[in-house]
Order: structure tokens, then C-alpha cells, then sequence
DNA sequence: CTTGACTCCGTATTTAGGTACGGGGTTTAG
DNA sequence: CTAAACCCCGTACCTAAATACGGAGTCAAG
């Protein structure tokens, strides 16, 4: 089973190695066991651990709200119901999100066809000023 | 046709006024005309455009990102096939990111799943390190 | 016609999320 | 065995996106 530097795992994930402190440090990656050297050795899984941070922060998810849903598990003084609960919820807020995106998209579909109907028209496209309406809540 | 002051499109739009002056100078929300006494004066539009840009923030796109959004239009210096262009890649971003929600949605439910199959154990609910490996690209 | 709530503007401060720096030890390829 | 390339840590600095501050003008209710 290989193990890896912090420099791999910052080249793998895409990431400076500083930032790889800084998640430690802020609890979302969690501190790996040291050489006698004191160099950090970390699985293999911390790659995709922090693929996945980048990726859900791409998402609108705060380094705050990706530690919750990294957590999501029993552990003592949590049960599996609490976990069932709180999935539930992440769920939700998620299911949210993809609406509001796909809202997005027919506005933007609409605009490409719109734009196909008058083809090759030199300016004065439709606006996209109903994207706003999407303000919902 | 009602027309509003910064403080009401403020409250409407549930930011702080400060935020609009600040997005005013970012350019993301229009100038808007002033009174006599040098006031600005909001069409209601405003508080949707302001709306829809804090939904968006929340699905991680930064100012930068929406500022080009709302102004996909064509304009003096754009042709429609530019806006065509442009829209089509933003569709292929958000098509991108509702993929990876998706994924999230994906794994959340498996573990719903799974603490209900072992309804009312107290912990140890599997894992939720699956997540991790949605670090595609 | 004054008092409290708004508004103006420029500038300073804050927060989240990194990044950079610098002085030191460690490892590895030649 | 030494030079280049890594790593350690603490602390300072940076960017985006707000938010706060403070002195001055404005409006509306009593």
C-alpha cells in the first residue's frame, strides 16, 4: 500500500502544498501519522479527499459545509438516525441547488435558440434580463 | 411605475446597502438615475437582478462569473453568434456542475439507504468516504 | 423647524480561503 | 559527501467579497 509526501499529494489533488497544511490545520483533512523525520505520510485517499473539496467548493460549498458533509457518520454520541437526519437535510439543500441551476440552463437554452432564429443578425440579441426573474424564494 | 430607494431594494433583496453601492462600482448592477438631492432611484428589476445574483453566489460562481452572465447579450461589438458561442459554453459549465451535485445526491442517498437497512443501531453507520472518489476530471 | 431616519461618499476593516517567506532540518542523485 | 530538491513550522501577506465608519447633506413626521 503506497503512501505518499505532501508534495505528491499536492501535485496529484492539483493543489499548493500549503493549502494542504491549511486543511489540516482547519480539521477537513485529517492529520496524518509522521516519519521519524517528522514528514508527513499520507493514503492514497487524501488525493481524492481533497479532489473532492476542490470540487464541492467549485459547487458553492463552503470549507465549513464540505467538513459537515465529509463527516457524515456515526460516531460515538451520533446515531445512525442523527446521520439519516442530517443526510436528509444535505439531500434537500442539494436538490435546491440543482433546480436553481437547471432554471439557469433553460434561460440559456432559450437564448441559443433565439439566437439560432435570427441567424447571423449582427447584434440585438434577445435579453437575458429574465434570468433574473429566477430570484425565487 | 414604482421606483425604490437603495434602502428599500436593500431590504427587499436582503443585503446590506453597501453591498449595492459595492456592486454598483463592480458594474454588476447598473447605475441607476439619482433625484434632485442626488439619491438613487431602483427600478423593482433591481431587486430581482440582486436576487439572482446571490442565488447564483451560492452555486459558486464568483462576481466575475455572473457579471458576464447577465451581460450575455449582444451588444455593439458582439454578434449574436458571439452570444451563441458564449452561451453554449456556460451551458456546458452548468451542466458540469448539476453532473457532480448529482453524484453528491448519488452517495447521500446510498447512505440513507444503508442507516435505514440497519435501522436503530446506535453507530457506526458505513462511511461516507465514497464521496471522496468523485474527484473525476 | 427640529429631530430621527435615510442617504451620500471615500476610506478602512473584516472574513474566508489561500499563498508566500524564511530559516532550518532531511533525502536523494550524482 | 555535497548540492538540489523536499519538508518542517510560524507568521506575514494576498484576493474576493463584503461591511463598517464617519462626517455631511436630505427628507418626513410631529
Amino acid at each position: 500500500m503506497t503512501t505518499l509526501t505532501i508534495g505528491d499529494v499536492a501535485k496529484q489533488a492539483q493543489v499548493n502544498i500549503e493549502t494542504l497544511r491549511y486543511y489540516e490545520r482547519r480539521g477537513i483533512v485529517p492529520k496524518p501519522p509522521r516519519t521519524r523525520s517528522n514528514y508527513r505520510i499520507y493514503p492514497e485517499e487524501t488525493v481524492r479527499r481533497v479532489r473532492f473539496i476542490k470540487h464541492a467548493q467549485e459547487l458553492g460549498f463552503s470549507l465549513k459545509a464540505i467538513k459537515e458533509l465529509l463527516s457524515l457518520r456515526a460516531t460515538r454520541g451520533t446515531t445512525c438516525l442523527d446521520v439519516r437526519q442530517r443526510a436528509t437535510t444535505k439531500i434537500k439543500e442539494i436538490d435546491q441547488k440543482i433546480l436553481s441551476l437547471q432554471a439557469i440552463q433553460d434561460v440559456l437554452h432559450k437564448l441559443v435558440q433565439q439566437c439560432d432564429a435570427r441567424r447571423g443578425s449582427l447584434s440585438e440579441c434577445p435579453i437575458l434580463e429574465s434570468l433574473d426573474s429566477n430570484g425565487q424564494r
